[in-house]
RNA sequence: GGGCACGUAGAUCAGCGGAAGAUCGCUGCUUUCGCAAAGCAGAGGCCGGGGGUUCAAAUCCCCCCGUGUCCA
């Protein structure tokens, strides 16, 4: 990066000076007399015990002092976003203040919600999992403090100059530090294809601030000016309230109180991680993340396991619902949110604490089993088996401790040693996005005019052709809903040329046609959408709202939605839930969503601010992903639902006809997925489903409710069949097996060993059989020939160690010309086609007896 | 999304290329006034599903389904 992007007229200003860092060998900027920057490691920690702020703060002061001083400078005080990313697929959780705006608004697709604007955002980072607790300032949960702008060419808010004097008056003017501490470091900044400089603000050995500015595009070596520059900061509020307190750690200055409650009956370190994960739990589960063995949901299992196993080192018995309800508290005054679905989170945690049990309970036994082997073996368990046990068990290496007679040490290095089991997992490429690339096209095309919000119901329209190339057409406005929101698009017509696909990129709307275009720009075309198709698709969307809110209020505010589809055929959502839906659960939901139903609720569709909406509704509004914008459409079911949606729907619910759950699975740990059908496609199944249970009702020749009983009937009649059968087929080969040993010619008795051969046609099966029922009790031979298909078989089964069954065959095989092996007491060969089987058995015998005769030879 | 483990009799599991087993439970008989218990006998198996390799697959390989678990 050019050393000139950081040649601020700020730094000229104020009087700063470029000096270069002994450690790190990073250029900075300060008013001092650092030789070092002055943060962590460069510089030791120099506030500890003496803050460098006027006064202390808690965390609500903190957050207060921090938002209205950006306030007070002309941004827009926003709130919180949820710390679960639902509205982007590359990552699960919010881990940084500028999350909240990608990608829409930083690739410029949608305008910010304010601007600028400053927000405390709560964010969630498991890469420094192991540090917390252990570097005094480390945090699952953090809050990102964060003022942020977007400049457009036409519209600069602020850029560098004004975000570092800000930065600046906020640390001097606000908290009262001494400017000469203060250190702004040079430090390039580079992600998801964006790069900029960046400074890193420290202060007495911490870093209390990034100001990135992210302004290129790579392309290729080349960097491109992005349209939309983007001023992005983050300033931790645990920090500030540390640094403000000068106590010595974090966790002290931001726990507070409730550290010191938790210190009394547990060792430093312990309290320091529950209370961490307590707190990060309590915002995880209050935004809807249920404990799961995948995805966001098992982050939250992974917090509460680690937290239990802790706690149970505690002097006296502590319960980890209570230390969460306890650190509730002291979030509940900024994130009320937190403290209204309080039960909710309870059985959430308890069923999920129960499971914890289930899983160490199932492993007991197991663990058990296989220390006594490996003693059996002369061995103990070792590091190798404590990492296989946590690994596809689950049972942490302190606990499989209490659980083993002989417990080995449990390394030091252990959870690095799980993590190198992982390390050559392919990586998953899945967060690409895989659509079709459509082109970019250029800014003089104007924004596609939406008219589906306007009237839903409007299927024929004109519109003038704005861009066109191949089979893509851009419209100036257009009724065509493109794929989006779990819906599936419109299909229609443009004059006379079919719509096959409908898609949104950016502020444009590209139709796909069946062939390359035949419209120019500025071309007037009338636009003819499916009608039925569209119809279906909103009574689908409409649908899932219904199913939705039905199912968050009969189950509780856990269940959010975790994507869902409506198509023509069928329409199904995916919500989190903790267990599987019982049959009279789901007896409920199907009666309540029809109940809706007939009730004929108005469904309300309306744009309306996003703060006046979230103040309003809540989070709860975000079931499809936070959609960032200035105004939120609002749908709205009353008394059963409020989304913030971007779909078509039904004005009313009667619209939807009915509404027939077709399938319910668990789809993953804490996930249920529902499929159903509405409208005229509920109608179809039914028609379908009824057709075919008459079917068999006929064929049963029982009445359609008793088809359950006729079919249990039918399988048991089939299994005494079965029995049967198998039995006069034991019953006719115990006949032949009579036959045989009562026909002197079959049999040679020779030195107590009985030989019986026989040429038999029957099956694998059989031959085992019966040889098994000609060779009950010892010393007996059976030689079965037996040719199916052309293949002649030859079948040994021995009850004396003096004629091995599998040397016979051996030998047999020679003469044969087959395949064929086995075991001492039973084998198989098997000869080419045309093979002589009758001879093979003579030889067979002669081979018997010769070996029966014990003497020198054998 | 990926890795690993598991899926065999009603239950808990063993077997991991050559004739499906153990323990508990179940049924019957013996014994007992009866119960418990013991002894004897017996019933009970698409060895999760589907492909493949092999003379031969519960066993090896591939794909699916289910369960558990670890990692992102």
């Amino acid at each position: 990066m050019d050393p000139s992007e950081y040649d601020l007229a700020f730094f000229h200003r104020s009087g700063m000076h470029r000096r270069t860092c002994s450690k790190c060998g990073h250029a900075f900027w300060t008013l001092g007399a650092h030789s070092v920057c002055q943060e962590a490691p460069c510089a030791p920690y120099g506030f500890i015990g003496h803050s460098p702020f006027r006064r202390s703060y808690s965390p609500d002061e903190m957050r207060e002092a921090y938002l209205s001083f950006f306030e007070r400078r002309g941004h827009t005080r926003l709130p919180r976003y949820p710390t679960i990313a639902r509205w982007r697929n590359d990552v699960f959780f919010t881990q940084a203040s500028v999350y909240d705006f990608q990608p829409w608004v930083t690739s410029g697709a949608i305008p910010p919600p304010a601007n600028p604007l400053t927000i405390s955002q709560p964010c969630l980072r498991f890469i420094d999992l192991e540090e917390v607790g252990k570097s005094g300032r480390h945090f699952t949960m953090f809050e990102m403090m964060a003022h942020h702008a977007f400049n457009r060419p036409d519209h600069e808010v602020y850029f560098k100059d004004r975000c570092t004097e800000l930065c600046h008056e906020l640390l001097t003017g606000e908290f009262g530090v001494d400017p000469t501490l203060i250190t702004y470091k040079e430090e390039e900044w580079e992600g998801g294809g964006n790069l900029g400089p960046s400074l890193s603000v420290g202060l007495l050995g911490l870093e209390v601030a990034t100001l990135v500015f992210m302004e290129y595009t790579r392309d290729g070596e080349r960097l491109k000016p992005m349209p939309l520059t983007v001023v992005d900061t983050g300033y931790g509020l645990e920090r500030y309230t540390w640094l403000s307190q000068g106590t010595k750690n974090a966790y002290e200055a931001v726990f507070g109180p409730t550290y010191d409650e938790i210190r009394r009956s547990l060792p430093p370190y312990e309290s320091a991680v529950v209370i961490d994960h307590a707190r990060a739990l309590s915002l995880m589960l209050t935004d809807g993340v249920v404990p799961s063995n995948a995805k966001e949901g098992y982050f939250a299992r992974l917090l509460i396991r680690r937290a239990i196993r802790l706690l149970a080192r505690s002097s006296e018995p502590m319960d980890l619902i209570a230390v969460i309800e306890r650190v509730s508290r002291d979030l509940v005054g900024h994130f009320p949110e937190v403290g209204q679905n309080r039960e909710d989170r309870d059985r959430v945690l308890q069923a999920e604490i129960e499971r914890f049990g289930e899983a160490i309970e199932r492993a007991r036994p197991v663990l058990r089993r296989q220390e006594e082997r490996l003693r059996s073996e002369g061995r103990s368990p070792g590091t190798e088996e404590l990492i296989e046990w946590y690994d596809s068990l689950g049972v942490p290496p302190d606990v499989a401790t209490g659980i083993l007679a002989n417990p080995p040490p449990v390394p030091e290095d252990f959870y690095s040693r799980v993590a190198d089991r992982h390390v050559h997992e392919t990586p998953t490429n899945d967060y690409a996005e895989h659509h079709d690339a459509l082109p970019e096209l250029p800014a003089r095309i104007p924004a596609t005019d939406v008219g589906y919000y306007l009237d839903p119901y409007t299927v024929s329209f004109e519109a003038h052709v704005a861009w066109s190339d191949g089979p893509l057409v851009v419209l100036d406005r257009t009724y065509f809903y493109p794929t989006g929101g779990g819906q599936i698009h419109d299909t229609g017509h443009l004059g006379e040329v079919p719509v096959i696909d409908v898609a949104r990129q950016g502020p444009w709307i590209y139709h796909r046609l069946d062939r390359p275009s035949p419209f120019r720009p500025g071309e007037r075309v009338r636009g003819r959408i499916d009608a039925a198709r569209r119809t279906q698709l909103m009574q689908h969307h409409t649908a899932t709202h219904i199913i939705n809110g039905t199912l968050r209020r009969l189950l509780g505010p856990h269940v959010w939605q975790a994507g869902a589809y409506k198509g023509t055929e069928f329409a199904r959502i995916d919500v989190t839930h903790y267990r599987p839906l019982t049959e009279e659960e789901l007896r409920t939901v199907g009666r309540r969503i029809n109940r809706v139903v007939r009730e004929n609720r108005p469904v309300r569709s309306y744009f309306e601010p996003r703060n006046e909406a979230e103040r309003r509704f809540g989070f709860a509004l975000y079931q499809g992903g936070a959609v960032p914008g200035k105004d939120l459409r609002i749908v709205e079911i009353e008394d059963v639902d409020v989304e913030a949606c971007g779909g078509t729907h039904c004005t009313h619910t009667s619209e939807v006809g009915a509404i027939d759950i077709l399938d319910v699975e668990r789809i993953q740990d804490g996930v249920i997925r529902l499929t159903y059908a509405s409208g005229e496609r509920a109608l179809e199944i039914r028609e379908e489903r009824d057709r075919a249970l008459r079917e068999a009702s006929r064929r049963l020749g029982v009445p359609p409710e008793k088809i359950s009983e006729g079919v249990k009937h039918l399988y048991e009649e089939l299994e005494a069949t079965h029995r049967s059968e198998r039995e006069r087929r034991r019953e006719d080969l115990g006949a032949i097996a009579n036959r045989l040993c009562s026909s002197p010619e079959n049999l040679d008795s020779i030195e107590g060993i009985t030989i019986v051969r026989a040429r038999v046609d029957l099956d694998r099966a059989e031959l085992t059989e019966l040889s098994r029922l000609l060779s009950k009790g010892p010393n007996r031979v059976a030689l079965l020939a037996s040719e199916r298909d052309g293949r002649g078989t030859l079948f040994v089964g021995s009850t004396t160690a003096r004629v091995p069954a599998n040397e016979i065959v051996e030998l047999a095989k020679a003469r044969f010309g087959g395949k064929g092996g086995g075991s001492p007491s039973a084998a198989t060969a098997v000869g080419e086609p045309g093979a002589p089987l009758a001879e093979a058995l003579e030889w067979a015998r002669t081979e018997a007896r010769r070996r029966a005769v014990p003497g020198p030879a054998s």
